[in-house]
Formats: C-alpha cells, structure tokens, sequence
DNA sequence: ACAATTATGGCACGCCGTGACGAATTGTAG
DNA sequence: CTACAATTCGTCACGGCGTGCCATAATTGT
C-alpha cells in the first residue's frame, strides 16, 4: 500500500516505512518485552517520533498484525480458485494449508510473532478484529458451499472452529521445536472435518 | 468469593459489593456507551472513588467477565459427573447445554451482556483470558478420553472449536428474537460434531 | 482506652491514543 | 527564481486507564 509511489512525488518524503518500524518493534517486543517497551522507545529506534508511530499503526499491538491482515486477501483469493467438486471441508482445509506456506526466510520472523501472540496478554486481547476478518473470509466460503447466508449459525460455526483448530495447530508448531507447521494444520483441520471421532 | 464472613468480622466494612458494581456498570455500559462511560462514572454512581473500582474489578472490562467466569467451574464440575458409556462429542454437547440453562429472570441481564460482548471492540479485546480458561475446562475433559495431554493437538483443538461454536451458537442468539439459546448451542454442537457434513 | 484489622480516599505517576496546529520538505506552475 | 500546493513530520496538550503509596476511617477484640 504505502509502496506504491506512483502519483505520490510532491511532499515531505517518509522518515521511514511501516515495514521497518515492524522490524524494530517486533526486536524490541522479544529481547526487552511488550510491556516493557514503549512506544517512545520504537519511535526513537526508528528515528521518528511518539506521534509519527501512530500515523503508521493504529496502536502498539497493531505491529504484529500486519502479516496476518494479508493473509485474509490470500485466502480470499484462494477459496475463488477452489474447484466446485472438491468437497467444503477438504476444500477449506487445501487452501489454509496452501496460504500458510512460508519460505525459510519468513520462518524466524513468523514465529517470533506468533510466539509473542500466543504468550503476551495485551497482544490476545488485540486479535480480535484481525480474527474475525479471517473467519469472515471462511464463512463467506462455507455460505457459498452450503447455500446459507454467511451471517447464520452453520457458515458462522464453520468459519469459527475453522480458525479455532488452526490456532490449535499453531500453538502446537511453536511449542514442538523443528516441527512442521502445515502438518499441524493438516491434522487439526481433518480432525475437524471428522467431527473428532 | 466475598459473601462468606466467615473469620472476617474485624475491621471496616465494604462501601459496597462487587455485584452492586456490576449492575450499575452494566447500565452505564448499554444506555450510555462501554467507551462513554469512565471509571470515575460507574464509581460515584456506586458511592465509591475510583481506586475503590479497581480494588473491585481489575480492569473497566473486567466487570463483564463475572458470570462467565463462575460457567468455567459449572463446566468443569459438569464434566465430572458424566457418565463414561457416553460419547465424547456427545457429552461435550450435553453438558454445554446444561451448563447454559438460564431462569427466565436472568435472561435480560445475559442477554444485554452478551450484546455487549458481541458489539463493543475493547469488550471483545477482553475475552481473550476468560475463553482460555472455558476452553481447557472441555481440553481437560477431551484429554481424559481421548488419553492424551491437555496441551496436545487434538485435546486443544476440542476445546478450541467448541467454544467457537458455542460463540456463534450465542451469536445467533442475540440477533435472532425470542430463539431459544439451548436449541443453537445444541445446533451448532452437533454440526461440530458430525464435521460439518 | 487502645491495639489490631480491614477497607477506603486521595495523590501522583507513566503510558496510551487522539486532536490541533505550525514547520519542514518536495514538486510544479507562473 | 519565486510563489504555491501537497504531503509528512514534530510538538504540545488533553483525557483516560491502571497502579503504587500512604494516610485515614470504621469496626472488632482485649
């Protein structure tokens, strides 16, 4: 979004781009801590100021999240590109497990994040809004498959639990070192998908 | 917790209760607004300072939590009393149902909260630690019968999903008028259980 | 009376998030 | 070259939340 330069050429240029104050919050949110740093500390890493933080992310927790919101789109697109005869569950499980692979690159980064999402409270209490765009993306799916508005009780359910044991999967990928995060998801959604029998 | 006397009689009295609190939060929060709506309000509307508020309830959102809060031991005590014949999924749903049976009195003030819950961002900022604990109340029970660790995959998944779908059996709940809250939550548990075939 | 106990009130502080306003830095038109 | 428009930045101020700290009030037991 902030990238793309073209049209914007008069005006004081950026002091920085959102990307690189992530990089320094999400370095300072791991070694010193959420609480412990604060806003002033990321904006003066970043050679901005207090006030200057705040036209890049809506608050102080909104740095991690970055990353996910894109994710929405990701999925979004991919459910459009589902083939009509491939069965809903299998179908919404294929594509989780397609738009959650990362390269090695974004390996280090990803879990630092989802390390702090899942162990410090301020950053849970901040999912909220990005959770429900995600399960929103999985409804809208599941209200297409099931013939059902997306705002009813069985694409709500599914959109819900979908994200539910994908969070399971994840908190799993974190705690077991060296594991494989889409095996965990594979396995989580296909015991959704079975009713946990 | 605060009604029982028993060894403190010394010293001096409450200026007010934690319930009182909550009722008069409760009122300010849907008639005025949850953002509207101050600490030093709901304080001197209970008789008390500010800090007095915070000795009470850990934070302005806290006060939602109470009741919740007292399902998480309900939950737990419920589950202890199943029968082992009974199948997992199917014991899940029984006991959720039973948990969430409401005299008629207390609907009104649930169903505001709810409302609440659902529709103000900082509220639902919030939920985060309380759902924790409700669902590794049903990790704890999945765990024993399904004979692994509470923290392992599919125990976490069990517990996860279920909340998920009880939130949007709730969900439904609050926008449909004068539905029934069992019949969703029991809807919504058995499409969870039979893998929303 | 006096001590012990428990709850309250007031004060101060750090921090978050937001609005307002002027200054800084660039491109463009005259 | 100069005036102007556009865009971002920095500073200041404010309200509100949540938390220590300490003095004070109210009650019971000795």
């Amino acid at each position: 979004m902030q990238d793309e330069q073209g049209g914007r050429s008069r005006g004081r240029p950026r002091g920085t781009s959102a990307r690189a104050l992530e990089v320094i919050a999400l370095d300072l949110y791991s070694t010193v801590g959420f609480e412990e740093t604060t806003v002033e500390d990321i904006a003066a890493a970043g050679g901005v100021s207090r006030r200057t933080f705040f036209r890049y992310f809506d608050s102080k927790a909104a740095v991690l999240w970055n990353e996910f919101d894109n994710e929405v789109a990701a999925l979004r697109e991919a459910f459009d590109d589902v083939a009509d005869n491939v069965p809903m569950m299998e179908a919404i499980r294929h594509v989780v497990v397609l738009v959650n692979r990362y390269t090695a690159d974004d390996m280090p980064e990803l879990r630092t994040r989802m390390h702090l999402i899942g162990s410090v409270p301020a950053l849970q209490a901040s999912a909220a809004p990005h959770y429900d765009a995600w399960e929103r993306a999985v409804s809208d799916f599941a209200a297409i498959r099931t013939g059902q508005l997306a705002d009813t009780l069985i694409p709500l359910a599914i959109g819900r639990t979908t994200l539910a044991a994908c969070r399971a999967a994840y908190e799993q990928w974190i705690v077991i070192d060296g594991s494989d995060l889409t095996d965990h998801l594979d396995a989580a959604l296909r015991a959704l998908a079975s009713g946990f029998a």
